[in-house]
DNA sequence: CCTTGGTTACTTGCAATGCAAGGAACTGAT
DNA sequence: ATCAGTTCCTTGCATTGCAAGTAACCAAGG
């Protein structure tokens, strides 16, 4: 792992959820928003078993469309499930947010 | 591990990093200033291997005084090396904290 | 054919960190 | 001596990121 990125842990999959919020999308899309939206490094080798972790917890619709060029894509949008899952998250996100906030200006909160 | 909380990956040694930016502190202070933060559960067991890991690769001048109730408080400051990896890691966070709006925001930003 | 190359999907295995749980050393008080 | 409180450390598991490798499917060329 990149000597930095125990940070990305639980932000990518949260920010694949939002992705797929909307939108049905497959692999090699996901991976080029994720990468354009500025994780840069994203791969394959961080999403596949991403999602099939969220699709086995229910997260997904899926759709299996042919490929004229190689096997069927398949396609993943959110399931109720997975916008709990969502929304869940961007929670989480913005405590921990704020609670960063809190650390580096000295403020202190009690509990959050 | 909480459900959640693979969130707290690399962030938890960032904030004990900022913490130790100015004042020599000792574990419960550590302890009690994080969760006054927001980290309501951060816990010993997190703690002290994360002073060791960083105290072995430099981070930290180390002074132990003796305690009335107990064996002697190892108090922790950041030495310069510590100092660069606090800067590192608020970099990173400004970063990934960017990246995250970009994809909640449905902007994209062409590298980052 | 059948090989090559591109596309799509999946698997395996290792590294890093959080954290629960338990243990060890030291103190003063009962 | 024992006990409770304090302070420190160790062990082991779970989760996730990611590199690397595998496999299935297709089209086009030799």
């Amino acid at each position: 792992m990149g000597t930095d990125a125990q940070l990305n842990k639980g932000v990518l999959e949260g920010c694949v959820l939002k992705l797929l919020e909307g939108d049905f999308l497959f692999s090699a899309e996901i991976v080029e928003r994720m990468r354009r939206c500025g994780f840069s490094d994203f791969s394959e080798g961080t999403l596949y078993p991403m999602l099939l972790r969220l699709e086995k917890d229910g997260c997904f619709i899926v759709a299996r469309k042919p490929s004229p060029n190689g096997p069927p894509k398949k396609y993943y949008k959110l399931s109720e499930a997975g916008r709990q899952k969502l929304d869940t998250f961007f929670v989480q996100w913005q405590e921990l947010s704020q609670s960063i906030a809190n650390v580096f200006s000295r403020k202190e909160d009690d509990h959050a």
